[in-house]
DNA sequence: CGAATACGGTACGTATACGCACGGTACTGA
DNA sequence: TCAGTACCGTGCGTATACGTACCGTATTCG
């Protein structure tokens, strides 16, 4: 009754919203906005599983790899063989990745600005720390209600 | 610099997390999270051209035709044509649907309060009101990248 | 050491999300 | 009235998002 629905309404509104921007302002360089996505983690950290790619972006190891695949179509990120897990894949940046996580880092700049301007100041940290907050809530496996699979993860 | 490429990946991270949530949530009830927002606009406001739906859900118009192609194999929606436009469909819950709706609220229940648990009082009121914030920027049309003026929009 | 189990990647199916082009209807102005 | 334009819905193509099933490798434990 209260505006309890209006949060997940708003936060949806809010993340379809910063996509569609995003995929227009990336348009001009090839790149979709969750490619930039997956490029910026591993620009943070290279050389990462697939798996692990894709528990920091965070997305299905599936999509993920839909991705990689067609990045490395485009020349932008290199899969080998992991060194010492046969099963594994590592997923890196090449140096052309590189080059184009930079460039379009850039033309999102203007978008992430305004984003802070419409808000006033220090509520660009707090707005952060909510969104952090509610997703880790809802990523944790045990609900209060009723517990279905004990297999918690962790 | 800042923590400013922060914030779209925290927003990011925090629908996806909601989405694959509601997702699970819902599979039992045989709808998706998105289908579910479809049938909550269309409960709030009922008979709706396509178009007006897409746009207060929001979503392209292309993917709510299709939304509503498979709600109607449901036969949890209708599309009649338009009274006095005759290009328009109007879309409408059928008794089946609202039901459904209401069984599907009721289901999302303990996510909406887990994501309320997860804050302090007052914070989601706080949180809305600065999704709807940058929503809003986001959406408008013309950007003013030079010049940082921009004054407000509308 | 060998069997059971866990784990990484792949393949496939369904649903979104969106742009774009097309056909048809409404509206507007000369 | 008629041409030009705006608008609605549809069809199509591409990219995500995710679950599930499957294969092969790693790990664990009796």
């Amino acid at each position: 009754m209260t505006t309890n629905s209006e949060l997940p309404m708003a936060l949806r509104a809010a993340y379809l919203t910063l996509h569609r921007r995003s995929e227009a302002q990336f348009e001009k360089h090839g790149v979709t906005a969750d490619q930039f996505v997956l490029l910026a983690t591993l620009a943070r950290g290279d050389a990462l599983t697939q798996r692990e790619l894709a528990r920091r972006m965070p997305s299905d190891p599936s999509t993920v790899r839909a991705m990689l695949v067609l990045l490395e179509k485009q020349g932008l990120v290199r899969r080998d063989a992991h060194p010492s897990d046969s099963r594994a894949r590592t997923a890196a940046l090449t140096v052309a990745g590189k080059r184009k996580y930079q460039q379009v880092f850039k033309a999102g700049e203007s978008i992430r600005q305004q984003m802070a301007e419409s808000l006033k100041t220090g509520e660009v940290e707090v707005l952060t720390r909510l969104l952090n907050q509610i997703a880790e809530s809802l990523s944790s496996e045990f609900v209060t209600t009723t517990d279905a699979r004990g297999t918690s993860v962790l």
